[in-house]
DNA sequence: AACGATATCGATAACGATTGACACTGGCCG
DNA sequence: CGGCCAGTGTCAATCGTTATCGATATCGTT
């Protein structure tokens, strides 16, 4: 009757067939390769060999081991063969946590991974709160050598190399020096972000700065430091705190500069989180933004534009910082000669979250009806 | 002076220092177990036995061994630990590639992590254009066994089950059946979804299906057409195609439906990236969204909310879904009794992607000028 | 027919960590 | 003073895979 009619109905006998043979039945435990060599009836030697496409092994043999591989679905176990090879064809994405910012560097890399022949493996500390340093180093130690082939690490603070062992970091501490490096303009956007805010009028600009351990939040500082003193407007101190960069440790800092006798009229955060968590910490103090307070983040992350107001924002492009990432990273190890420092540019992304200051006659809504 | 600036400047002496140490310098080489023997002076067997704090050594040697772990760095390598051990404390998200959806469901995995003593490490097949079925079970057969204790798939279509292996699935093939399963009400948001674009007058409403082997592309069609079966409107065949859940598999179905010549007014699209292609194929054919054409979408993706114009869409929890299937994970493995299967809510969630039908006559702009 | 040159295949030793079995060291009691 | 026991630590086997190298079979050549 209906093509779509067809598929729900024509399905079933298909596709659901083989899944009853597989579920539960056929392998109840782990195919290994001395499995496929007893049913091939050869030694584990010749069906790695087989599997690895290596010399010495009879155009028939292969046939059969081939055969009997695919209909038991043997799959290299990727503990074992890294243990042995050291060579896995994966690579790995290393983050303290799976939040938006390293998700998109994730979108970024996954596409670029494509047709390279590698896979991808993202492992997470899930030492969220950031609570001990050198989560990079364990994470590194503990796949190194063995499971990846390389590494992009996202936002590492101490980072050893090692031999034999590629590494490309995105956003690091030190900055465009010591290894291979994926970075943006962080100052530029910096002074983009807080150009924007005084051009809107403002003068008593607060700021939310990052972890104090990464590079990228001490060139936002020196950023919004250089534009406050290129327009001749003192900053005041009292106005500046570590908000770190996530949601749960920024609340703190922005509540205390919420809460200032003169507070702020704008505050440019360290990155979207924390702006996201100002904006949160003012709605709760009765504050509405942009009326009474704008805000301005960093990342241009898409939650960044889910929120109300939309957030203006700096962009960084981070899927492309990941693509990018993850193309160095393979031109590594393929021995490639080429640049290995990459800056990005940054832009200002301009949403609903700021308002000129002082705020202009409010004659009838602050939305210019644009004639016919 | 400022706390700020004492950070600013009291950093370079303090981290650099110790990163200088560390950088290229200290363990060219991977350090392994035999290492820290050889330096503490005891065997291999008894750094084993002090790392997993077993029982039977001396208090003494205890604390020798363990200065020398953390100041030669050590830590286990996963692949020889899994292949012996088959305990890694390490639990596995198995997606084809990271896309917004899966990436959504891996935050809030994440946050659902921490503080369960697991770690999280994500693995994408890198099979994204689907060209090849099975990647779930190949991908399965790599980890399991060896490095995960337990696996979180994501829209798999087929599955096996092995043996003391514990594994969800996430949206799957099958519905509600064999695996432990967590999905939202696709059904009830499609009907959701429908109705909506129904109410805004529109009848000529096309379909983008999805993958035909997914249990919940099926369920938003059939949803589709009860809602339209209820409202006693017929579904035209020719404006059912199948979209594919993906961006580049959505165009030319896509671009065939707005080829008609009696076009629908209105598109729901299986998911939102099916809808966002849809919304540039027919910028591109020159046909205004909303004004030519409504989409709506499912799903609710952040990118949803950056494009042009926002798309309303259907929203399900992407990231509770994604914390639900970490801590039912972790309740399997730890042999607590519960429910297999949670199917979480839908919401219609309205941006600017959708007009009435007929168009209400333009007076000025369609924007209604709210009096002061 | 006898020989060597290939082709094919299998036994074996790692890779790094875990673990049960076992050997050593004292101290203490009979 | 010998023996036994608790307390420590080491040996060796093992997980699944790969690399080396030796063993066997096959074949052509004279």
């Amino acid at each position: 009757m209906s093509i779509v009619i067809d598929i729900v109905f024509e399905t079933p006998p298909t596709l659901p067939a083989a899944a009853s043979i597989i579920i539960g039945v056929a392998f109840p435990q782990r195919v290994k390769m001395s499995d496929v060599a007893r049913t091939a009836g050869v030694s584990v030697a010749t069906v790695s060999k087989v599997v690895n496409g290596r010399y010495g092994v009879a155009a028939a043999t292969v046939e059969r081991v081939q055969q009997v591989i695919s209909q038991l679905g043997y799959e290299a176990s990727l503990g074992a063969q890294s243990l042995r090879s050291h060579r896995t064809n994966v690579l790995g994405i290393l983050v303290a946590e799976f939040e938006p910012f390293s998700t998109e560097l994730l979108k970024g890399a996954s596409k670029e991974v494509a047709g390279t022949g590698y896979q991808l493996l993202a492992y997470s500390s899930g030492d969220g709160g950031g609570t001990s340093i050198g989560w990079e180093r364990r994470s590194l130690a503990r796949l190194s050598g063995t499971l990846i082939d390389g590494a992009v690490i996202v936002t590492p603070t101490v980072v050893e190399t090692k031999q034999d062992f590629h590494v490309v970091a995105v956003d690091p501490h030190t900055g465009p020096s010591g290894l291979p490096t994926i970075d943006s303009d962080n100052f530029a956007g910096a002074v983009l972000a807080t150009n924007y805010l005084l051009s809107l009028g403002h003068r008593r600009i607060g700021h939310l700065s990052g972890r104090p351990d990464l590079e990228s939040a001490r060139l936002r500082e020196a950023g919004f430091r250089k534009a406050m003193a290129d327009a001749g407007v003192a900053v005041d101190e009292r106005l500046v705190r570590v908000g770190g960069f996530r949601v749960e440790s920024a609340e703190a800092p922005a509540f205390e500069l919420l809460s200032l006798p003169d507070r702020p009229t704008a505050v440019f955060a360290g990155n979207d989180l924390s702006a996201i968590s100002t904006m949160d910490v003012a709605r709760g103090m009765g504050l509405s933004v942009p009326d009474d307070l704008s805000v301005i983040g960093f990342d241009n992350v898409p939650e960044s534009a889910l929120v109300n107001p939309p957030l203006t924002t700096i962009t960084q492009p981070l899927q492309r910082m990941g693509a990018e990432a993850l193309r160095l990273l393979v031109d590594l190890i393929a021995g490639v000669e080429r640049s290995t420092h990459i800056r990005l540019p940054t832009e200002l992304v301009v949403r609903s979250s700021c308002r000129p200051f002082p705020p202009p006659p409010r004659a009838s809504l602050p939305l210019t009806v644009r004639p016919t």
